[in-house]
DNA sequence: GATTGACTTTGACGTTGCGTAAAGGTGTAT
DNA sequence: ATACACCTTTACGCAACGTCAAAGTCAATC
């Protein structure tokens, strides 16, 4: 049996336009091409077409696609196995979304506009997500997956006056930094309350406090130009300075 | 504080890119543009934008956050909750990925190439995942959630040998069909036995019978073009011919 | 004051998987 | 002869930016 573009886009449920863009990319190409310059399509492309949309359903890319269909050596076990990976990974993804949204109606109801408080939990969610791609592999080598998991699940369950104590306590640090610094002295009185606030700020994140663990943050304000860019905003060296005051607060080097 | 662009997508976490997307397509204009050009942002562009990461965090289109953060009187909790249930879709989906793609490395593991009687699965499985998205909500207002979703679950559940039974089922329908059809009469011998064969195939994939139910689905296989196009294959006009037989055997008329 | 390096601007193409014309040729039934 | 349904290639459009490229600006350094 041999089927035009139309023909075999109807049998398989596909449009005409991707077939020709199969032939294109070089996944699908017809039989032939008859006197009239019509795209000819029989058996073998049809079981080919039938295997490609079989994966196209699966969700891997075209792309992925050719390398199964075209070089039969592939281990398309092993595609798929990686595959399984990412869709496991968006899910994933997908829940904390869910509940972040379920979160934002809960709280959004009932007010129609979003207050200044409500704005910060919502960037500081969204630092955390950032930070989970960004550095996500190197922090979760740092530390163990379990803690970076306990601290989402912790900003998750906050209560509205948690986020108020939090947002004060944040400024509270900045302010007495911003004190200290003019000191001078890492180790001095503000310099070191300095640093017993940011621990206290750090408890709402963490459900347990090392001093290992707190240097070694203190640390990645540094080396990260995320957090660094945060504590330096009102004076240039401001996360170095934090960082120094924490080392020697907890009595750590990193 | 003012910021260039450079400052505040560090602050935010973003590319400087992304904000003169942002204000080439009117989502986050800056105060003021200086004396050379440069973009300059003031405090309110600062909440807006963590307005707007906010809900991109949240998946929500840039098209949405437009209209969420331009008009202050929308409905946002709403906009949210449809989103909600577009994530819950979305999961639902991703669900059914996943324990697809489970079983075809189950299947494939082992042996290195896919049998001819997989290939097949395959192709219904997309058959009926097609249906479901071209025709979901139509079916499913004819006939129930869960008709369609125990449809599904069957599929799912079949052995090899039911698939090897089913191929082989449908097979005999189709050919009996074409026998009845050069005689010529669905109500004769051959187009009874046509539409009987069609029900044992049915019940590979439901799981309790209705005469109703199959009259409804026979007329569905000409209002669809998808079903009418496989009927038609080899006769035009197969479709009609046993959706009359059919409706003759249950003594319906849909 | 000239150079460097880090910033800024606009413009424009690339990404993914096709949808959707547009402009023209082909096949067949009436 | 004409209509109509098919086929072809070419090419823009979609979402949300990434990534050069070419050219101007700013502050610091030689």
């Amino acid at each position: 049996m041999e089927y035009t573009v139309q023909k075999l886009a109807n049998l398989a449920g596909v449009s005409a336009r991707t077939l020709r863009y199969y032939d294109e990319i070089d996944i699908l190409k017809p039989t032939r091409i008859n006197s009239s310059g019509y795209r000819i399509y029989g058996q073998s492309e049809v079981d080919k077409l039938q295997q490609i949309l079989f994966y196209r359903e699966l969700g891997v890319s075209l792309d992925s696609i050719k390398e199964i269909v075209t070089a039969s050596s592939f281990d398309g076990a092993a595609a798929l196995r990686e595959h399984r990976e990412k869709l496991l990974a968006k899910r994933k993804q997908l829940d904390l979304l869910l509940a972040n949204v379920d979160k934002t109606i809960a709280l959004t109801e009932g007010r129609t506009n979003m207050t200044d408080k409500e704005k910060f939990t919502g960037f500081k969610q969204k630092m955390i997500d950032d930070n989970e791609k960004k550095y996500g592999e190197e922090i979760r080598q740092k530390y163990s997956n379990e803690t970076i998991d306990q601290s989402n699940a912790k900003v998750m369950n906050m209560t509205e006056e948690d986020y108020e104590a939090v947002t004060n306590i944040e400024k509270q640090v900045l302010e007495t930094l911003a004190q200290a610094f003019e000191n001078g002295d890492p180790a001095g009185e503000l310099g070191q309350k300095a640093a017993e606030l940011h621990k206290k700020w750090l408890m709402y994140y963490w459900s347990e406090y090392s001093k290992e663990a707190h240097a070694g943050l203190a640390q990645m304000y540094v080396d990260d130009e995320r957090f660094k860019a945060y504590y330096d905003e009102k004076q240039p060296g401001g996360a170095e300075f934090l960082r120094d005051a924490i080392h020697i607060y907890t009595g750590m080097k990193g």
